[in-house]
DNA sequence: AACCAGGGTGAGC
DNA sequence: GCTCACCATGGT
């Protein structure tokens, strides 16, 4: 991976697979970036920044000198993906997912725009988890960013009601306050997988799937292996013959695929969502029901 | 009109 | 530990 300044306000960054779509757009792991006429906008971490796709990389306009280090590590772009495949190379399924969807990575977003995602996503589907957090930046947040916890713990239900937050709206709320009260996130992402999790499931909103889903995209805790409806449908069945409910498909998975276990489960997930994968007979691998991603 | 969506909570066992 | 009804909302 390379980094070449053009500009007191640009940067080119080469030699790394990144498919800009997938990651930021398709893949449902974060859900507040926007692109136009090929431009991938987005916020994070009080930096602003507008990707332009390249042959072999991207330029990132707003990226003022200093804040290469932040992007280098949002798009999580020096991990070896390639060297992740070789060693899952036991388990076909896991490795052909993988190899369908080259330029996938998880991002190592900021804990506090993971957690706000991840609590608006409970039992909702990605297009209004889409147009909710778009809904919660653009009334409560500054200059197209996340909400602060604090103004967030200071929004009334009935506005959160109306942005389209439903029942979820107390449980922003209240776990906003926990962490403007000094329930600390960064501490959180410090600690090992398992700590984590325990600590995470002390908010409110936050249950097993919301937990390693903030520990996936924001805390970069790659073990862990968030179960949803699509995950269960993908691999129940061959992940582990006797796990049959969520728990066991979530435990069954961290302890055959360890380290590699969250980006497996961005890709079968990825896939099973797509129609990539056949859900009807998992036994027999992956299969083509599409001509591909779209 | 039921059923679904990147589920969590609290009650009851 | 476990299972259940219930929780809003927009789409099919």
């Amino acid at each position: 991976m390379m980094i070449e300044r053009l500009s007191e306000t640009s940067a080119r960054f080469s030699g790394v697979p990144f498919d800009p779509r997938l990651t930021l757009l398709d893949s449902a792991q974060v859900f507040h970036w926007r692109e136009e006429n090929g431009v991938f906008a987005g916020v994070s971490g009080g930096h602003e920044a507008r990707l332009i796709p390249e042959a072999n990389g991207f330029l990132l306009e707003g990226c003022a000198p200093g804040e290469e280090a932040y992007w280098t590590r949002y798009f999580d772009l020096e991990r070896d993906y390639a060297a992740l495949r070789t060693a899952v190379a036991a388990c076909p399924m896991a490795l052909e997912a993988l190899e369908r969807l080259p330029g996938l990575r998880v991002l190592r977003q900021p804990p506090w725009e993971a957690l706000v995602a991840f609590i608006i996503s409970a039992n909702n589907n990605v297009g209004r988890i889409r147009k909710i957090v778009r809904a919660l930046i653009d009334g409560l947040g500054e200059d197209g960013a996340f909400p602060t916890p604090a103004a967030l713990a200071g929004a009334r239900e009935e506005a959160l009601r109306a942005l389209g937050c439903g029942y979820r709206a107390l449980f922003l709320i209240r776990t906003a306050g926990m962490v403007a009260d000094g329930f600390a996130l960064d501490a959180v992402a410090a600690l090992n997988y398992g700590e984590a999790h325990a600590r995470l499931l002390r908010l409110p909103g936050v249950g097993d799937k919301v937990a390693d889903c903030v520990q996936l995209f924001g805390m970069g805790h790659g073990e862990a292996f968030p179960v949803d409806v699509w995950i269960e449908r993908a691999v129940k069945g061959w992940i582990a013959p006797e796990a049959k409910t969520k728990r066991d498909i979530r435990r069954a998975a961290r302890s055959l695929f360890g380290e590699n276990a969250g980006l497996i489960q961005q890709s079968l997930f990825h896939c099973a969502r797509m129609g990539l994968i056949s859900l009807d007979d998992p036994q027999i691998h992956l299969s083509y029901k599409r001509g591909g991603a779209t």
